[in-house]
DNA sequence: CCAATTTACGTTCTCCGTAATCATA
DNA sequence: TATGATTACGGAGAACGTAAATTGG
């Protein structure tokens, strides 16, 4: 009951005197638009038309009810209206966190192409270490994040896009250089990230597999902060890759890859999904970013319905 | 679409978190109410929900939606109970039209008597002369009048209910009274009504069949002041008989029955009839009252729908 | 007789419940 | 395995259109 059709139908016989017209305009034959007011009629329990062989006219209650019945339907016609521009990617929010080698890396990049290709959604972007990008994907505080592999999923789902290569940064020398990294490194003290990043469990990972000390000389939360001390030959420190491009190194310092350990960088997504077109749209450009030639490996995109709702899921 | 159940569905849905639970808050099967969900997406063209085996929870977009969904449903249970309200006569209105002598004579009555049945229901009296009653008859700005017969029926519908039977006032006589109320006037001036009320086109009918003079020493627009007039002896008048129980005629004064010649008082509508529960119940008043014993004469009232909604129509 | 609405009736589509299937913890 | 959602399918009911009847000027 109350139908979309029916109050239209009724507002259309209220505005136009007439079930004849009204019929035309809503393209309902006569006899059904007939019937339909006398069921809106009889669900009230009063007529809404007093009816005349010339035309009809609004009894009170029919008046009355016809501020209602545009009341109705124009909220409907703004909720459908609401709704398809989300569909349609007209709006939206997307609220995104990233690490920060991430977010001053790879995505100011997706962000200018997403914004490019859908420019009406809004995008809302934080960035944090992993210990509180991690925390605000599980709050629900933002909707999906890209960071490094969690160390419990529970409720949260991590799918890897890309890798994030070790390098050490070391004071340039003045001989030749070594192709073994470990040979730079000399007796250097050790400038670690502090605890809360993700780069610190890794690096430190990485000089044990090295059979090097782990005892960090000191402890530094930016790394913006551990290449300036590494420039006054502080010692030396292990940041990603991709902070080459980020930082101005400078000619006092030298990087060398550190083979073999990478951290894994990715999505992470709250379960259950709460999938909205302009998330997916976004899920879809981060599959062409990173995974440009295969579409079926571990990133998955099914559409459910056949009028373009589609739930896209990316598993691991 | 946007049926009251698909949204109330939608509604508990959203805030059970689960379709089984929500199933049996609607009474609806699970499968029914999932299907109804998936009819909201589809015509949305997005997700509602984001599913997990371990229930569901909304989406953004569905967020937004459950705003819409619960401001259209509260719309529609308040057109609902307006609707209700008025059927049942727990709230209404009628605009009612009279002469100033019905209004005086059994208006108030008819009025006490509507208004002990139904209490919540509002009445607007205003009172007239005979041309501005059926002004606003016409103009719609009165339900109803009780009235006389108008001269041109047009979109006008006149029924007859009573009779107000003329009467002569004249100073009192010092010898016997007269059984032949012309006998009573002697040669005493006419102290008319104006030409705008009912009474004076019958007045000077009933003058020119007893073959008097018909030309007015006066014309006078209000009953109480020419019946002052004739306390004074400054001639006789015709009035309505209905009169008498209203004004104070006071000993200067008697009256005398006019036989022959009545004025038809009834009820004014215009058409199409605008028929409201509140104003059904105010006719089903006026036909109980001047017709208590036939109900089938010149008054007929017929269901038309089965569940309560009357069209009661009076037709002469 | 004409214009407009209502009634009658058959077809089609939708809604809904039962039963079976699927997915996940 | 147990819980909860979806699919499959069949029947009851609603929506709609065509054609005939009704009403009032």
């Amino acid at each position: 009951m109350f139908a979309r059709r029916q109050l239209q139908a009724f507002i259309s016989v209220a505005e136009l005197g007439s079930f004849t017209r009204a019929a035309d305009r809503v393209h309902l034959s006569q006899p059904a638009l007939s019937s339909s007011i006398r069921k809106l009629e009889t669900l009230l329990g009063l007529s809404l038309f007093a009816r005349d062989t010339r035309g009809v006219s609004l009894t009170p209650a029919g008046r009355h009810f016809l501020e209602h019945a545009r009341r109705i339907l124009a909220e409907m016609e703004q909720a459908l209206d609401d709704a398809h521009s989300m569909a349609h990617l007209q709006r939206g929010l997307i609220r995104i966190a990233a690490l920060p080698s991430v977010a001053s890396s790879c995505l100011p990049r997706l962000t200018q192409a997403f914004l490019t290709r859908h420019p009406h959604v809004d995008l809302d972007i934080r960035d944090g270490l992993a210990r509180a990008v991690q925390e605000w994907v599980n709050d629900g505080e933002v909707d999906i994040a890209l960071t490094s592999r969690p160390e419990h999923e529970g409720l949260l789902n991590f799918t890897p896009l890309w890798q994030d290569e070790l390098i050490a940064v070391t004071p340039r020398a003045n001989g030749t250089q070594s192709p073994d990294w470990r040979r730079q490194l000399g007796e250097l003290p050790y400038i670690a990230l502090t605890p809360d990043t993700s780069i610190r469990p890794l690096a430190d990972r990485a000089l044990q597999a090295a059979n090097m000390a782990t005892s960090p000389a000191w402890e530094i939360a930016q790394m913006s902060s551990a290449i300036a001390m590494v420039r006054e030959r502080l010692g030396y420190t292990l940041l990603p890759a991709s902070c080459i491009e980020v930082f101005n190194l400078g000619s006092e310092v030298q990087t060398c890859p550190v083979p073999g350990i990478a951290r894994e960088l990715g999505i992470l997504l709250r379960r259950p999904l709460q999938q909205s077109p302009a998330l997916e749209a976004f899920m879809t450009l981060l599959q062409e970013t990173f995974q440009p030639a295969s579409a079926a490996s571990s990133m998955r995109s099914d559409s459910a319905h056949a009028s373009g709702v589609s739930t896209a899921s990316i598993n691991s």
